[in-house]
DNA sequence: GGCGAGCTTTGATTCAAATCAATAAGAATC
DNA sequence: GATTCTTATTGATTTGAATCAAAGCTCGCC
């Protein structure tokens, strides 16, 4: 039954990983959702010189930890990652999940020390861009520097969009605006916008969207009476588009 | 009653304004908080000349709104503005209020649109800083291209921070939390840590907290009924610091 | 290929905060 | 200075999601 979709999801990795050494942003199928959008082919090149691209995180390794020294920020190549911060009674909050082509650990800038944890929900390659390299870089090319606020501000939005959906949403209106996002980034990647697989577990979805494993459970469960969708465990078909985006009660 | 703390913030928006026209970043008093911070004196000159300074807004004047054409990034110099987002049904969503020194509207750049609208919730008075000329300034000034590559990422951490209290904390710890975080910020300009004005109302703090007006005003009752708190409508003493923030939760 | 820990689902009950409702207190307008 | 409009408070009731409880699945690991 776990066939379709993970075997797309996993080709993508191995595709990644197996060609490792080769790898560059130029010849990379990301780069126009990635970093290098907007930049020219020699500055690409340059921008490529200081990417440092490592061994593939395994499921649950650490990116960085909350606290550890900011040095570099991360491009997701293959795999998704969670980004989370802990509460001090010692709780998690999930901040947000990273797929390929997405940015994550620019809240490490502000204090030199990352905000958050990061961690792999699955086999995940990324890259690695040391802060200080992009930021000289960032001063020799105006458009690499742009794209990089772009990135900051797009984050910013974000953040914004789910204080909104925490603070104004239905559990039932979260869920299915959670849905719609993951939708539309497989989509983005070519990808399936109507059948994917989740790579996070119920408790971090509960988690990210403020509700408890049983909510979201119970929500899954209603969709699928509802016909809208199709749950197999991490397996999501959506079967009415228009039905989750009514489900969701926003435009985004 | 209106008294001490009143004439505080009034003292300080009439310096301001009553000197607009030889104000500059390098005489201001906010110097150290906001964007200048960590720049060297000529840099601050340079800083400076790109900076406008035109007339304060007034109480429910609009700094810009969602949709219009992001051309520059804010800094307060009196009083306070609330952003905020409009939900595809009409409601709005409060997602910040910002004081003297701290800078709004980075949230723009994503899209060259703004993703929210700031208005004035008193007499306030701003700076304008045209980003096309910050970005070209800052491609020159490593200082200055760092530092407002930490205020977009304290933008994205105390989003993260809003986020995890809008998902864990109860009603309580909310309101708390927020007294704290307004608390320090006068601190921070020397002013009362303890003794301030509200500048918003019930409703705006509710809505920030996605909480509704009743929740905050029995909640503030409550605190006063503990006496942590006193509360004159918008004139808050907090009595009993250590008490708020047990009642936070939180260490912020 | 089977055992066990960790996920996921489903049901019953509780509870924190929303909603509904009314009054009171300020602020703005004439 | 009265009148109206907005903002804030307090109380009664409802409700959506949490909590408590108990199976049922999966998947990794021997």
């Amino acid at each position: 039954m776990t066939t379709l979709i993970s075997k797309q999801a996993q080709e993508e990795g191995a595709k990644a990983c197996a060609h490792d050494f080769q790898v560059n942003c130029g010849n990379c199928r990301l780069n126009s959702i990635c970093l290098p959008l907007a930049l020219e082919r020699e500055d690409i090149q340059q921008l490529d010189s200081i990417v440092q691209r490592s061994k593939p995180l395994q499921k649950g390794q650490h990116l960085y930890r909350e606290e550890d020294d900011f040095q570099s920020v991360y491009a997701v190549r293959s795999g998704s990652i969670k980004a989370y911060r802990t509460t001090d009674d010692g709780r998690e909050q999930v901040t947000g999940f990273y797929f390929p082509g997405e940015i994550l650990g620019m809240d490490g800038i502000s204090n030199n020390t990352h905000a958050s944890s990061a961690v792999a929900l699955e086999t995940a390659a990324v890259c690695e861009i040391p802060f200080a390299s992009l930021s000289k870089l960032s001063a020799l090319m105006p458009n690499l520097q742009g794209h990089f606020f772009q990135l900051m501000s797009r984050e910013i939005t974000e953040d914004q969009i789910l204080i909104t959906l925490l603070s104004k949403n239905s559990a039932d209106e979260r869920v299915a605006a959670l849905l719609l996002s993951i939708s539309a980034r497989y989509a983005r990647r070519k990808l399936s916008a109507t059948h994917f697989r989740l790579p996070m577990s119920r408790v971090d979805i509960g988690n990210y969207l403020g509700l408890t494993v049983e909510t979201v459970s119970r929500i899954f469960s209603r969709m699928q009476k509802m016909e809208v969708l199709r749950v197999d465990n991490k397996e999501i078909e959506i079967l009415d588009m228009q039905g989750v985006r009514s489900l969701a009660n926003i435009s985004a």
